[in-house]
DNA sequence: GTAGTGATGAAATTATTTTGCAAATTTGGG
DNA sequence: CCCAAATTTGCAAAATAATTTCATCACTAC
């Protein structure tokens, strides 16, 4: 074991097939092995290092929010009354095991949570806010922000050359 | 045309693909074809339609920002000095025009951009914060929340069967 | 009932992924 | 600087998977 559990370094041709398959994953890797150089082979291997050492997370297609029923993005911020590591965990995975929550950052500063959840409507929100928040006795308060556009999305980073 | 910008309804076999498909896209079309029940052909082809018609967005592999030198994450609510339309619109490209922001929200409420942003080191995020706040004369104020655990990613939604 | 439309499965075709192996490259001592 | 070990590569074959073709089936409108 090297750094953070598992793996050595990514060189150049690591971080560029990475840059590929972040904006899309369908890239045949003989294309992949056309820009970075490589065979396709070496591609494959790379890749499968990559995903076997963790590097690469997962692999998923992305819907289109509008299009399966679900018109409203909200984003929460979540203010707790406690900070009980037994009171916190249990609002984690409450807060994570709850499908409409996309996303869930356990934050310092002004808030203790902040949420991004998907909804087919505010009425279907208002239900998520008794079934997480009003449900749960160690939630002090939270804000709603309502999401007017969606300017980015997406979970790619950057991948600055080492 | 029929509804938003193109396309009919999804049934429950293009619901039920794109279930497994949120969560791998890399699942062959004979294995969603098994769990769905339809031929690997008929697999295939709803899966080019719903690309075609936007249903899926795109397809991406995602990296863990931990492995490729990015440990931080902060979400940063901004908020504007006008509201006016050349403003707002110069604004949404410069937050998504950056590479470092992963996430980029318009809303309504207290705040009136929710950043997500990645970054190697505080002190790379203080240079996005000159970057993008301090060298935008429309921006009022910034909260900046460090992200101490990513409790969920992710971009897949629910997908009730309709 | 029948023409028209659209979706299906089976099979053939095409393309991609995966593996074996020898050669090339890199790494770490002497 | 050179050698030996370890790693990585490219090529080509083998195994899988994606895509197209085509005949058939189901449904609709007339």
């Amino acid at each position: 074991m090297r750094d953070s559990s598992e793996g050595g370094r990514l060189d150049s041709f690591d971080l560029a097939i990475l840059d590929i398959l972040q904006k899309d994953n369908g890239t045949p890797q003989r294309v992949i092995g056309e820009k970075v150089n490589l065979s396709s082979a070496a591609v494959h291997r790379r890749i499968r290092r990559m995903q076997e050492e963790g590097v690469i997370v997962g692999n998923y297609a992305v819907v289109d929010p509008l299009r399966v029923g679900l018109p409203f993005t909200v984003v929460v911020e979540v203010h707790v009354e406690s900070e009980r590591l037994d009171l916190l965990d249990a609002a984690k995975r409450s807060f994570a095991g709850d499908p409409q929550v996309q996303q869930c950052y356990y934050v310092t500063g002004e808030a203790d949570f902040v949420l991004i959840v998907t909804v087919p409507s505010m009425s279907a929100y208002e239900a998520l806010t008794r079934r997480l928040f009003f449900g749960n006795n160690n939630v002090k308060k939270f804000r709603t922000l309502v999401v007017m556009d969606r300017i980015k999305t997406g979970l790619a980073v950057t991948l600055d050359d080492a």
